[in-house]
RNA sequence: GCCGGGAUGGCGAAACAGGCAGACGCACCGGACUCAAAAUCCGGCGGUAGCGAUACCGUGAGGGUUCGACUCCCUCUCCCGGCACCA
């Protein structure tokens, strides 16, 4: 091996190393403690990796190392969600089938990771799109079928004209797909639909034994918006109809002076007078119209039409007018509310818009009505005001009045007490409604999972059974929709039209497939027995593995990928499959890798390499125009995407992987410099000239023994500090330690080998190549993959005297150096007695002296 | 509006349990080596005043608790992310 630090020769040498020796093949060992550490596994997309990919996967190949050192059986495994729309766009373009491409993109990717040298286990590689994978996707989605748990229904969804699809809710934001942005409409399809609402309350309950980022907990809360209240039954004045409000307020039903349907509520049209008809016929067509981000616009202006009907409030018998409006969601609830605008902002803003009258029935706390008596306008409703009366909405607690049963009550008692009125006499219920909707499960695509699903002439569906899983995808030489509209699937007639084994009747295959989300539902269980060709996996293998407990990834999934799989865990736990009901214990999000881009006064994007720094501006090379130099999140039209193996290349995988932890916290969203990785890579080289000589033998600073006895207490401190740091996620300041170390190291004449042994394994998680070349440099045949990691011995921190710093009313005046074992009495003395102090105790009085043991002295003086 | 997370030198950051603010790195400045440059090594580097010892100021703003606050409490500002007519 050349004598300078040549990372290129030493990290491919390792790397093959390693995958030849497969230093880092998980197997089952019960002797053992498990650790499954697991990364978010990529899409493998056209592009490559990117250097955000490698910010997590670092962080788990440490913890992996550091872990397996510590004698952990260590499962980390890498593989590929290779389902999906891109693939399946170029294949539509070009012909190509998607699983060349999918295949092609996957090699890129498991090259450029294992230049990175991370410690996979690559025997448990696995990819979504191999039938032998989807092959128990589809188990699993016949296991959601047989219990219940998938349906089919014509309702209106999410469809995405741009992309040829429909979408779950999960994956619409404001109207638009969250991934591309192209806009999505309402369309009444027959579509598969998953119960996740029957597992809500038990994803919400749990996720209060979940270690994971209060944020991803408060968004999936959100999410399912679980609310707690009560049904009312409301009967429509002079005809037999009747409808239910879910209302969270029902100690407010003596407030309510109207009702609001939603356009799309079947009892509208039935209710309406012939006065009102045109005009609530006009309503409901703008109304359907009306795309979710013109809803979005309008929430300033509430509209409505008033039905001509009236509903009886139960509480009371008043009656009270029936409107429609599109503020009430025709998908929350029973699309239909009760309105008491003086307790509710969205009422309120209805009243006032519309001159509706308004009652008081919460009293605030202060004594201030919201009414103004003063005011002479009265309503036709009675004990009503109106809505000019009216100043301003109170949603918050108070006293019940006008309330008749209820009168003196808080909120919370008039609740209770109202709900057991409305109880015992048939008029209401309590209830819980979550926001969370079953998750719409089809998808009008050809690369993606076919259901293993069968239905007969008769129109009954019956699950494909194991034996003939998996449904393989049809070869088709169009990936494209066909021209009436159907999924591409539909073009393979002859996968289409089959016979059911069963009944050896007729049977049509379904045609839609099933979403991305479905393979990553589940893959952290593959992961445990990837290769077996009988189950999903093995009882032995879940139960030694599972649960994850550590993973690692972006927040972008916060309530798809990690809900979703939450559920179908739930699931697979209730059928007696897996043995947790959760499946990662513990979740990091890593930041995001920003960069800098330089923008031109016409706005124009600049690559790095066009502009210099000139003072404290940055110019164009070719024309000396100055440029804005800002940081924005990488993405090729700015301009600012670092590629990793430009990276790998120039400074080596260890650089790479040193600098990506060192730049900041792993949660943070932290700017890369070129020069940040110089910095690291300077270390990178002052490690090894630490060790090596110019000749490419061990330097003579190490030595057997006799070397610098405070090189081996700086050693004990670094053991510690970067063993806490590890524990803690906190990879910045281990590195920053070693620096330290390395620092005082390089001023010491001598250093103990055994001492630079310890060092060197404390830096192997982090820069493994590097570590694995010294170490067999200083005479060792094996890995140090498995070495134990060092132990620190607190004897050895212990220093011969201790510095105290000395205060004077909180301020630091001075410092005493006194031996580590001198006693309270004789450190005041000599704080005292210090020449920088005394001037600031000098013709006062001390009247309290504090020390607190090794740490400081501060004296109070008057 | 609500929820989650932030704000510390020129920059990325550190201070784990209320005890020396700015470790470590980048950038920058000075020096050594060199014919020269690069690389490397050594030193400096929060602000103000001062030749200096040193003093004062300083962790988004204001208040509080404390011998002592980046850290705890109250009020507020700004930034990032999420949700938002969900009754």
């Amino acid at each position: 091996m050349a004598a300078h630090y040549d990372h290129e020769a030493i990290e491919t040498k390792w790397q093959k190393f390693w995958i030849e020796n497969k230093t880092f093949k998980a197997e089952i060992d019960h002797d053992k403690p498990k650790y499954y550490v697991l990364d978010m596994f990529p899409y493998p997309s056209g592009d490559g990796l990117h250097v955000g990919h490698p910010e997590g996967y670092t962080a788990t190949d440490i913890l992996a190392r550091y872990k397996r050192m510590r004698g952990f059986n260590v499962l980390h495994p890498m593989g590929w969600d290779a389902f999906g729309l891109p693939a399946e766009r170029h294949a539509v373009r070009t012909g190509e089938h998607p699983a060349i491409i999918t295949n092609r993109n996957c090699d890129t990717f498991r090259k450029q990771i294992q230049r990175l040298g991370l410690s996979y286990d690559w025997d448990r590689e696995i990819n979504t799109t191999d039938p032998g994978y989807y092959k128990w996707t589809q188990w699993i989605f016949s296991v959601l079928f047989e219990r219940g748990l998938a349906y089919e229904v014509e309702a209106p969804v999410n469809w995405c004209p741009a992309l040829n699809t429909v979408l779950a809710n999960e994956e619409v934001k404001d109207g638009k797909y969250v991934e591309t942005g192209d806009p999505v409409e309402k369309r009444a399809m027959r579509q598969w639909m998953l119960k996740i609402t029957e597992y809500a309350e038990r994803l919400l309950a749990d996720l209060d034994k979940l270690d994971w980022p209060e944020g991803i907990k408060a968004m999936q809360r959100e999410w399912i918006g679980r609310s707690e209240g009560a049904d009312v039954e409301f009967a429509v004045a002079g005809s037999g109809e009747k409808f239910t409000v879910f209302t969270t307020r029902p100690d407010t039903l003596f407030g309510a002076t109207y009702c609001v349907l939603a356009p799309e509520h079947p009892l509208t049209l039935r209710i309406t007078t012939d006065e009102q008809r045109a005009a609530v016929e006009a309503y409901i067509k703008t109304a359907e119209r009306k795309s979710a981000q013109d809803r979005m616009k309008e929430e300033v202006t509430k509209t409505g039409v008033f039905t001509g009907a009236y509903a009886v409030n139960p509480v009371n018998n008043k009656e009270i007018p029936i409107w429609i409006a599109d503020y009430v969601l025709a998908e929350y609830g029973y699309g239909a509310i009760m309105a008491v605008p003086a307790h509710d902002a969205r009422d309120y803003e209805f009243a006032k818009t519309f001159s509706l009258p308004i009652i008081e029935v919460i009293s605030r706390s202060s004594g201030d009505s919201i009414i103004n008596r003063d005011c002479e306008a009265q309503s036709s409703l009675s004990g009503a005001y109106c809505p000019q009366n009216c100043e301003e909405v109170w949603t918050g607690d108070g006293v019940l009045v006008n309330s008749q049963i209820l009168d003196g009550l808080n909120v919370a008692d008039a609740k209770k007490k109202i709900t057991a009125w409305l109880e015992e006499r048939g008029l209401g219920k309590g209830t819980v409604n979550y926001r969370l909707r079953d998750w719409l499960f089809s998808r009008q695509r050809y690369w993606g999972e076919p259901f293993p699903l069968l239905r007969g002439e008769d129109g009954v569906v019956r699950v494909v059974p194991m034996k003939d899983l998996p449904v393989l995808l049809p070869e088709l030489d169009d990936y494209r929709p066909t021209d009436d509209g159907m999924p591409p699937l539909a073009r393979a007639t002859e996968w289409v039209n089959t016979t059911d084994p069963e009944t050896g009747k007729p049977a049509a295959r379904e045609t839609n497939t099933m979403p991305q989300w479905a393979g990553s539902c589940w893959y952290f269980l593959r992961f445990c027995d990837p290769r077996n060709d009988n189950e999903a996996f093995s009882k032995e293998a879940e139960n030694y593995w599972m649960p994850v407990d550590l993973y690692v990834g972006g927040a972008e999934h916060a309530v798809l990928h990690l809900l979703y799989s939450r559920f179908w865990h739930k699931v697979l736990y209730d059928a007696g499959h897996v043995h947790t009901d959760e499946f990662a214990m513990k979740l990091f999000n890593q930041g995001m890798i920003l960069a800098y881009s330089y923008q031109d006064k016409q706005g124009k994007y600049h690559y790095p390499h066009e502009v210099e720094r000139d003072g404290d501006v940055w110019k164009l090379k070719a024309t000396g125009e100055v440029v804005n130099a800002q940081i924005e999140k990488m993405s090729k039209s700015r301009y600012n995407v670092v590629n990793p193996d430009d990276v790998v290349r120039e400074y080596g995988a260890d650089s790479m992987r040193l600098y990506e932890m060192f730049m900041g916290p792993l949660d943070r969203d932290k700017p890369w410099t070129e020069e940040g990785v110089q910095g690291v890579h300077r270390f990178l080289r002052r490690v090894w000239a630490l060790f090596v000589t110019e000749d490419g033998g061990i330097h003579s600073r190490i030595v057997e023994s006799g070397g610098d006895e405070t090189m081996t207490r700086e050693l004990h401190k670094t053991i510690k500090a970067v063993t806490n740091d590890l524990e803690n996620m906190s990879f910045n300041t281990a590195i920053a330690r070693m620096m330290e170390f390395v620092n005082a190291a390089m001023k010491a004449a001598a250093v103990n080998k055994a001492d630079m042994e310890q060092f060197t394994l404390l830096l192997s998680p982090f820069a493994p190549h590097i570590a694995e070349e010294l170490w067999e440099k200083m005479g060792h045949d094996t890995t140090l993959a498995y070495a134990p990691w060092p132990e620190y011995d607190e004897a050895r921190l212990v220093e011969n005297t201790i510095e105290i710093p000395v205060q004077v009313l909180g301020k630091l005046r001075g410092r005493i150096v006194v031996p580590a074992d001198a006693d309270q009495a004789a450190i005041l003395e000599a704080a005292k007695a210090d020449p920088k102090v005394l001037p600031h105790i000098e013709g006062k009085t001390v009247v309290k002296e504090i020390y607190i043991p090794g740490k400081m002295v501060n004296l109070v003086v008057k």
